[in-house]
RNA sequence: GCUGCUGUAGCUCAGUGGUAGAGCACUUCCUUGGUAAGGAAGAGGUCGUGGGUUCAAGCCCCACCAGCAGCUCCA
C-alpha cells in the first residue's frame, strides 16, 4: 500500500499500480468526470498514468478551472487539428504542434498548400472528430521501433527529428486517436470531447526547426477553450486590444504618419506626436542633468573607417543603408571585397550571401553558375579585377594576391583610402571620439555623455511595424566611461534610472532580460575573460536588486552582455525598451585611456544605456499603454474650451487665452455644433479636460469642468481649475487604475 | 528576406467583367442649442503602380510597391 498527498494536505492510500483516474474516482464520480490531467510532484501527466508507488507523492488533479489544464487541452486540440488536416490533405508531413500562451499551432508541410479558405472545412472535420469523443491513448516504443513506426507512416520530418534529437532517449512515446498516431511527449486530455470550443486563427510560414536555411512549412495558428463562453471572451478581448493598436490610434489622433514616398519605416512625427515626444525628452534631459550627465550632439553620418574600427559596418553589413562613397568604383569594390572576405561558405551561408548580393543589386558574372565555393570566389575576384581595370585603378597587390583572403585584404587597403560615409547605425563611436578629444584623468571619471541620437538601420521589409520596428529612430543614448571599480555602481544607477522612467509613466508590466553570449558562437568580439567579467557583474547586480529576471544565452550585443527591459504590445509581441549594456571591447578597439592615480595609463570600461530605448518604439508602446488617452502632463492638448453656444464664444476665447498664458496647451472649439457634439468630439480626441462655458459661467467667472472619463465635475473658478491642472502636471499624475 | 492575406474618397469600408458607392470627416448655408452625434446643400476618386487577357477590367492573369499576421533577423 502506498499513499498520495492531496492539495488540501490530506493523504490518501492507493493500491500500487492504480492510475490518476482511479484516484479521482475514489474521491468522487463528479471529479473523475471533470478531471483533465494530473500534476504528480510538479509534473503534468495523463489521467491514465500510473501513480508512483511511494509514500506521500504530491498529487493534484486538474479540472477545466486550472490554467495547466488549458495548456493540455490546447496541445490535444493541436493533435485533433493535425488529424483533420491529414484527412483532408493527403500526404501531409507533420512537424511540431505545441500549445502557446493563447492557443496552439501545428507546423505542416502539405503537397497541396492549405489556404485560409480551407479553414471552414478543417474546422468542420475537427468538430466531427470532437463529437466522436475518442480517447487519447498513450503507448511507448524503443527508439528504433518508434523510428520505423513514423517512417512507415511516411512522416519524414518526424524521422528527421528522431535522428537529430530524440535518439538520445531510450524510448519514444506516441498517442493514438482513432486512425491517427503522433509522436508526442504528452500529456493529453482523456478524450477529444473535452474540447468545448476552438477556432482556427491564421496561417503563416515557419521554418523547420526555426532555421531559415531549412524548408519552410505552413503554420496553422488556432486556439481552444473548455467553453464557447471562454472563446467568445477571448475573441472580444482581441478586438478590444486592437483598438489600442498604436498604428490605428496614431492615425486617428494625428500623432504620426508613415509615407511610402518618404520611405517605409521612417516615422513622420505630426505636431501632436512631436509635442508628446518633446515633453518626454525634456523630462529625461532634466533627470540626466541631475544625474551628472553631459549633453552632446553628433551628426547623422560618420566615416566608414570609424564603423570599420568599431565593427558595426562589417558586422551588420546586410542591415544598413548602403554606404556613401565618392569614388564610383568603391560601391562595387566594397561589395566584392565583402564577398571575398567572407571566404568559402556553407550552403546556408551562401544562400544568405546570394540574397544580400541580390539586394545590393550587384551581379557577378559567372557567380550564379559556379558550383563550388572556390569557383564563386574566383568569379568574384575576376570581376573585381575587371571593375578596377574599367576605372583605371592600378592595384599591384591585388593582382599579386593569392587566395580570397589576401585579395580581400588588398581591396580593403584601397577602400580604406576612399572617402566613404555611413548613415550612423550607432551613436557610440561618435561619443567615443568625444571622450578621446580630451585627455582624461581618473578624477574625470565617470564621464557620462548623453544624446538623443538618430540612427538608421536597414531592417528587413517583413520586419517593419508601425513605430516599434523602423529604419530610422532616435535613441535616448548615453555612454559612460568608467574605471573598473565604478562599473557596478554605475550599472546600478542606470538600472535604477530605467526603472524610474518606466515607473513615472506607469509602465509596470515588463520583464527584465539578461542577455548573455551564446556559448561556442563566433559572432562576438573580445576576449573570454572580459566577457566572463562583464556577464558576472551584470548577474551579480541583478541578483542583488532582487528583480525578477531571466538570463538568456544568445541575447547579448556583439560587444558585450546587456540588461533589457522588455514589454508587450497590444497583440502580445515583446519589444525591448530600456537597455543597459556593459562593454570592455569598444574601449580596446578605439584604444581609450585615462591616467590613473598611479600616474599610469589605464583603459576605461564603457556602459551603453538608453532608458526609453528608442523614442519611436517607446512612443508606440506608450500610445498602447494609455490607449491614446495621455495623462495631462503629456497630453498634446490638455484642455478644450467648449462654449455652450456662440453667445459664449467671447468668454471661451478669454478662458483660452488665460489658460494659454499660464502655459496650458489649450484650444477653443468655436463652431456651429451643439454642445453635445462638441463634447463628443473632444472625448474622441481624448483631450483630458473640457471646460464648458455658457452664460452662467461668463457671469460668475467660472468654468464647468468635464473629465474625459468621469464626465461632468461641476463649475469651479478658473483659478481653482488652473491650480488643479498645475498640481497634476507638476506631479506627472497618471490616470487612475 | 521567406509564407499567406490585403490595397477603392482624408478615415472606416461596400462594390463577382458592362456609366464608381455608403457612413464619418471636410466646405457653405440654416439653426444658438447646457454635458457623447441638430438640419440642408456641396465638393472630393489616375480604384497602389506598370504590363497583359478581353469588344469591355476596380473585378481575371503577371511583375513591382506598400501594409497586415507569422517565421528568420534585431547593434
Amino acid at each position: 500500500m502506498s499513499s498520495v498527498c492531496l492539495p488540501d494536505g490530506s493523504s490518501r492510500a492507493i493500491t500500487p499500480g492504480s492510475t490518476a483516474r482511479d484516484l479521482a474516482e475514489s474521491i468522487g464520480k463528479k471529479l473523475a468526470q471533470a478531471a483533465i490531467a494530473v500534476v504528480v510532484d510538479g509534473t503534468v501527466c495523463d489521467l491514465s498514468s500510473t501513480l508512483p508507488d511511494a509514500e506521500g507523492t504530491k498529487v493534484r488533479l486538474l479540472t477545466d478551472r486550472d490554467p495547466e489544464a488549458l495548456e493540455v487541452l490546447r496541445h490535444s486540440c493541436a493533435h485533433i487539428m493535425a488529424r483533420a488536416v491529414v484527412r483532408l490533405f493527403p500526404g501531409c508531413q507533420l512537424a511540431f504542434g505545441p500549445a502557446l500562451e493563447n492557443g496552439f499551432y501545428y507546423d505542416i508541410e502539405s503537397p497541396t498548400p492549405i489556404r485560409e479558405e480551407d479553414f471552414p472545412r478543417i474546422e468542420e472535420e475537427m468538430r466531427a472528430l470532437i463529437a466522436l469523443g475518442e480517447p487519447f491513448e498513450r503507448f511507448e516504443r524503443p527508439v528504433d521501433q518508434g523510428r520505423d513506426l513514423v517512417r512507415d507512416m511516411g512522416q519524414k520530418l518526424k524521422v528527421e527529428h528522431i535522428d537529430e534529437d530524440l535518439c538520445r532517449f531510450p524510448s519514444l512515446s506516441f498517442y493514438r486517436q482513432g486512425e491517427f498516431v503522433d509522436l508526442c511527449r504528452g500529456p493529453h486530455i482523456p478524450h477529444a470531447g473535452k474540447v468545448g470550443a476552438f477556432k482556427l486563427m491564421s496561417l503563416a510560414g515557419a521554418y523547420w526547426k526555426g532555421d531559415a536555411s531549412r524548408q519552410q512549412l505552413q503554420r496553422l495558428y488556432a486556439t481552444a477553450f473548455f467553453s464557447q463562453k471562454d472563446l467568445d471572451a477571448y475573441l472580444r478581448q482581441i478586438e478590444e486590444a486592437k483598438k489600442r493598436d498604436h498604428r490605428i490610434l496614431g492615425k486617428q489622433l494625428h500623432l504620426f504618419t508613415i509615407s511610402p514616398l518618404a520611405g517605409p519605416g521612417l516615422i513622420l512625427w505630426m505636431p501632436k506626436g512631436a509635442m508628446i515626444r518633446g515633453i518626454l525628452e525634456q523630462f529625461l534631459r532634466d533627470e540626466l542633468m541631475r544625474r551628472g550627465y553631459h549633453p552632446v550632439y553628433t551628426p547623422h553620418v560618420g566615416k566608414l573607417e570609424m564603423y570599420r574600427m568599431s565593427g558595426h559596418f562589417p558586422y551588420y553589413r546586410d542591415a544598413q543603408f548602403p554606404p556613401l562613397y565618392h569614388h564610383p568604383a568603391a560601391p562595387p569594390i566594397d561589395l566584392l571585397q565583402y564577398r571575398l572576405a567572407a571566404g568559402a561558405l556553407d550552403e546556408a551561408r551562401e544562400r544568405e550571401m546570394s540574397l544580400f548580393l541580390t539586394q545590393a543589386s550587384i551581379v557577378i558574372p559567372g557567380y550564379a553558375e559556379a558550383t563550388t565555393p572556390a569557383d564563386r570566389l574566383a568569379a568574384t575576384a575576376k570581376f573585381a579585377g575587371e571593375v578596377l581595370d574599367l576605372h583605371g585603378i592600378q592595384l599591384p597587390d591585388f593582382v599579386r594576391a593569392v587566395g580570397a583572403e589576401e585579395q580581400a585584404r588588398s581591396l580593403l587597403v584601397w577602400l580604406e583610402k576612399q572617402e566613404g560615409y555611413l548613415l550612423k547605425p550607432m551613436n557610440c563611436p561618435h561619443h567615443i571620439q568625444i571622450y578621446k578629444a580630451v585627455q582624461r584623468s581618473y578624477r574625470d571619471l565617470p564621464v557620462r555623455l548623453a544624446e538623443f541620437g538618430t540612427v538608421y538601420r536597414y531592417e528587413q521589409t517583413g520586419e517593419l511595424s508601425g513605430m516599434t520596428r523602423v529604419r530610422g529612430f532616435t535613441q535616448d543614448d548615453g555612454h559612460l566611461f568608467v574605471t573598473s571599480e565604478q562599473v557596478e555602481e554605475e550599472l546600478l544607477a542606470n538600472i535604477e534610472l530605467v526603472r524610474f522612467v518606466l515607473k513615472t509613466l506607469g509602465l509596470g508590466d515588463y520583464r527584465v532580460r539578461i542577455g548573455l553570449r551564446a556559448k561556442g558562437s563566433d559572432k562576438y568580439v573580445g576576449s573570454n575573460d572580459d566577457w566572463d567579467n562583464a556577464e558576472a557583474a551584470l548577474l551579480r547586480i541583478v541578483k542583488n536588486l532582487e528583480m525578477p529576471h531571466s538570463a538568456e544565452e544568445g541575447e547579448a550585443a556583439f560587444y558585450g552582455p546587456k540588461i533589457d527591459f522588455v514589454v508587450r504590445d497590444c497583440i502580445g509581441r515583446e519589444w525591448q525598451l530600456g537597455t543597459v549594456q556593459l562593454d570592455y571591447n569598444l574601449p580596446k578597439r578605439f584604444d581609450l585611456e585615462y591616467i590613473g592615480a598611479d600616474n599610469r595609463v589605464h583603459r576605461p570600461v564603457m556602459i551603453h544605456r538608453a532608458p526609453f530605448g528608442s523614442m519611436e518604439r517607446f512612443m508606440g508602446i506608450l500610445i498602447e499603454h494609455f490607449a491614446g488617452a495621455f495623462p495631462v502632463w503629456l497630453a498634446p492638448e490638455q484642455v478644450r474650451v467648449l462654449p455652450v453656444s456662440e453667445k459664449a464664444a467671447d468668454y471661451a476665447k478669454q478662458i483660452e487665452l488665460k489658460l494659454r498664458e499660464a502655459g496650458i496647451r489649450v484650444t477653443a472649439d468655436i463652431g456651429s455644433d451643439k454642445i453635445g457634439a462638441r463634447i463628443r468630439t473632444a472625448t474622441l480626441d481624448k483631450v483630458p479636460y473640457m471646460a464648458v462655458v455658457g452664460e452662467k459661467e461668463a457671469q460668475s467667472g467660472q468654468v464647468s469642468v468635464r473629465d474625459r472619463l468621469t464626465g461632468d465635475l461641476g463649475a469651479i473658478s478658473l483659478e481653482a481649475f488652473m491650480a488643479r491642472l498645475e498640481v497634476e502636471i507638476r506631479e506627472r499624475r497618471l490616470p487612475a487604475g
